[in-house]
DNA sequence: GTCTATACTTCGATAGAC
DNA sequence: GTCTATCGAAGTATAGAC
């Protein structure tokens, strides 16, 4: 399937400067959106050309996805570790209340909407990410008693989901009228029923 | 305060063309997101020429105030119509459970990222939203019996607002794993507590 | 009051030099 | 294998014609 001729030379993947350029474009992102991941003011970030954005990504496209596989193969590494070691769901919840981590989502999902090849990929990441977070919930609730008919583990994972984006959006907006209420309502719902150090 | 010269000209409020305008950036940043609305591709779609957007409004930033603003005064109103006519908690969760509307607010929360002026905007309608559904949200619990120690009317609103917007966001990127069943069973565990037609 | 001609800036991308 | 010189298209915005 590598009918595209890609009549350009690339860079290596294991370049420095390619990495610098990932940093670079990362950080301009978060700080300023996706709009702002233009291929002048990467490098400029960076300190280096912009001609060498389009050596080492062929396209902007490219580089969006680089910055995003980069991050979302971490997440979803960082979560598995956790969960292996402790797949409560205090940890899972903790999992999920990552400020850093929903504005890149945002940023890709707004990006998504007019690039198929990012829609794609997010698409793909998140039906992994949430069926690893899924089996972590399903277990955590079958541990505890809690029944499908009670409360079904996949919308339980809908709440944490979509409590902590909203927290972390409205943080980034300044907005944070029943954010600490919200948060120890939640704490407290996990620690009835599911105390922390059960196992100890 | 209006210290600014503001020396060019400017197009009155109820020109026919300023309305075609904010009606092809309107559907501009729904279908393609808000990089795609530029001066020549909004003026394009309303078969118009592009200098016209910065007549009828000095920068872009002020054309996209004005989309925010048309739309928000009016999902506003809509709100205080519904909870007026029928104040229930099921009729709160339609209020929120509206995908157009939550693909709207992510181009802006995306934009406000790095535009100051219209994350001031967004941070003040978001806290004008909440103060009406809040108050309604806390009028229907207590109708129905749940008090605050049980469960806080503003984390209740915030597990609407999440799990709404989580629903459309994904729906947008083409994940729909679990939508079905959450989507049930929220509309299960309200009309559990506050039963439709419950005043009749 | 309404719109056009035009300036200037920044963009993504490629061809070709080292 | 790495980087630079350069192009054509698209961006915002203003000055001035009707």
């Amino acid at each position: 399937m590598t009918s595209a001729p890609s009549p350009r030379r690339i860079g290596t993947a294991d370049s420095k400067t390619r990495a610098q350029l990932l940093d670079a474009a990362e950080l301009l992102l978060l700080d300023e959106g996706y709009a702002a991941v233009t291929s002048r003011r990467v490098a400029a970030k960076a300190g280096l050309k912009p001609q060498l954005v389009h050596y080492y990504f062929r396209t902007m496209d490219d580089l969006f996805l680089e910055v995003f596989r980069r991050r979302a193969d971490e997440n979803l590494a960082r979560a598995e570790r956790a969960i292996a070691a402790d797949g409560s769901l205090r940890v899972l919840w903790q999992l999920n209340d990552d400020p850093r981590g929903a504005r890149f989502n945002i940023e890709f999902v707004a990006l998504a909407n007019h690039r198929k090849a990012i829609r794609t990929e997010i698409a793909r990441y998140a039906e992994r990410f949430r069926a690893t977070q899924l089996e972590a919930v399903s277990a955590a609730l079958r541990k505890i008693g809690i029944g499908d008919e009670e409360l079904p583990p996949v919308v339980a994972l809908l709440i944490m989901t979509g409590v902590t984006q909203v927290l972390a959006l409205e943080d980034a907006l300044g907005v944070t009228a029943g954010h600490e209420t919200t948060r120890s309502f939640m704490a407290g719902a996990i620690a009835r029923v599911d105390p922390p150090s059960a196992d100890v």
